[in-house]
DNA sequence: GGCTGATTGTTGGTCGGCCAAGTAATTCTC
DNA sequence: GAGAATTACTTGGCCGACCAACAATCAGCC
C-alpha cells in the first residue's frame, strides 16, 4: 500500500534508521538555523562558548568532539559573520582564545527556543518513559561507537 | 571523572545525542567502507540497486530520501569508478535507467558483512528486547521528522 | 644550550548534503 | 494541436565533515 517501503531494512536496520532519523533530524535543524543566519553545525560551537566563555581552541575541540580543522573553517566563518572573535593566547603563542561576541551572544535566547521546538517536535507523541529510554539506549550506542577500535579495519 | 562532559545537555539532549551518535557511526561506516573504495553514503545508493536492479533514476531517489542534486552527483562519482552504469530510458527521454555493474555487484557481499559488523558494534551490550525497543522509538522519531512542516520556519 | 617529541592550529583536497535555478522532455488542458 | 503545468534530472554554489600533510610553538631530556 504505502508507496515508499523502508528501502533496506534487511541488513542493520538500526543502523539504517539511525542514519535516516539523524539525516531528517539535520534538515529540521537546519531550516530553523538558516532563518537565524546559522547553518546547521556551528550551534554546537556556539553552544559552548555561551556556557564556557572565553577557552582556547582546543578545548572547544575536545568539548565538540570534531575534526580540528572542521572546527577551525567554522570558526573562521562564525568569525565573519560577527558571531565570534579570537585573539592570541598570551600565555601560549600557538594557541588562540575565542569567545562569543555581543552579536553571537544575542543569538543564545533564540536559538535556545528553536532548538527546544526540535527537540518537541523530535519526542513528539513519546511519553516521558519513552523519552527516558531513548536517551539510555542512544547513549550506550554511543558507548559502543566512540572510542575504541583501532584505525586499521581495512584487514 | 571523565574528562570530556557530554557538553551541553542542557537544551534538548536526546536532539543533542542523536546528533553526536550519528556523527559517530557516520565515521565508523567511512572507516570500513573506504577499504572497499566507498565512501559513506554511496551504501544507500548501491544496496538499492543491488535488490531493485536496473531503475529509474527517480525512483532511486524515492528510496533512498536523498536530494536529487546529492543523487546525481554520487552516481557520477561511483559510475566513474566503475560500481555503476546509466543509459537513457527508452521509453522516456528525459530518464536515465541505473545499475550496478559486475564490478559493483562484485562489493555486494563484502558491504554486507561491514554493514553487519557495524550493526553489531553498534548494538553491543543491548539486550534483544532494548533493540527492538530502540528500532520502535526510532521510527516514531522518523515519522514525527519526516514529511509535515512547512519550509516557512523563519516567522 | 640544544635536540627530540608532543601540542596547537592551519591549509588543501575530496565527499556528502542541501538549496536554488535552469534545461529538456512529457503530460495535461483547452 | 498549441500552450501551460508537471516531471526528470543537472549545474553551480555553499557548508559541514573527514583525512593527510604542514608550520609554529612549547616542553622534556640530556
Amino acid at each position: 500500500m504505502t508507496p515508499d517501503e523502508p528501502a533496506c531494512p534487511s541488513a542493520g536496520p538500526v543502523s539504517f534508521s539511525l542514519s535516516t532519523v539523524a539525516r531528517l533530524h539535520r534538515i529540521a535543524a537546519g531550516r530553523v538555523l538558516r532563518c537565524l543566519g546559522l547553518y546547521p553545525g556551528q550551534e554546537f560551537v556556539l553552544m559552548h562558548l555561551w556556557e564556557a566563555g572565553p577557552v582556547r581552541q582546543a578545548e572547544l575541540i575536545k568539548a565538540v568532539g570534531l575534526d580540528p580543522s572542521t572546527v577551525t573553517k567554522s570558526l573562521q566563518r562564525l568569525e565573519q559573520a560577527g558571531y565570534v572573535r579570537r585573539r592570541p593566547d598570551p600565555a601560549d603563542r600557538r594557541a588562540s582564545l575565542v569567545e562569543a561576541t555581543d552579536r553571537g551572544c544575542a543569538l543564545r535566547e533564540r536559538v535556545g527556543e528553536a532548538w527546544a521546538a526540535l527537540e518537541a517536535r523530535t519526542l513528539d507523541g513519546l511519553t516521558p518513559a519513552e523519552r527516558e529510554t531513548l536517551l539510555l539506549l542512544l547513549g550506550k550506542v554511543e558507548g559502543n561507537l566512540c572510542p575504541e577500535a583501532a584505525p586499521e579495519e581495512c584487514g
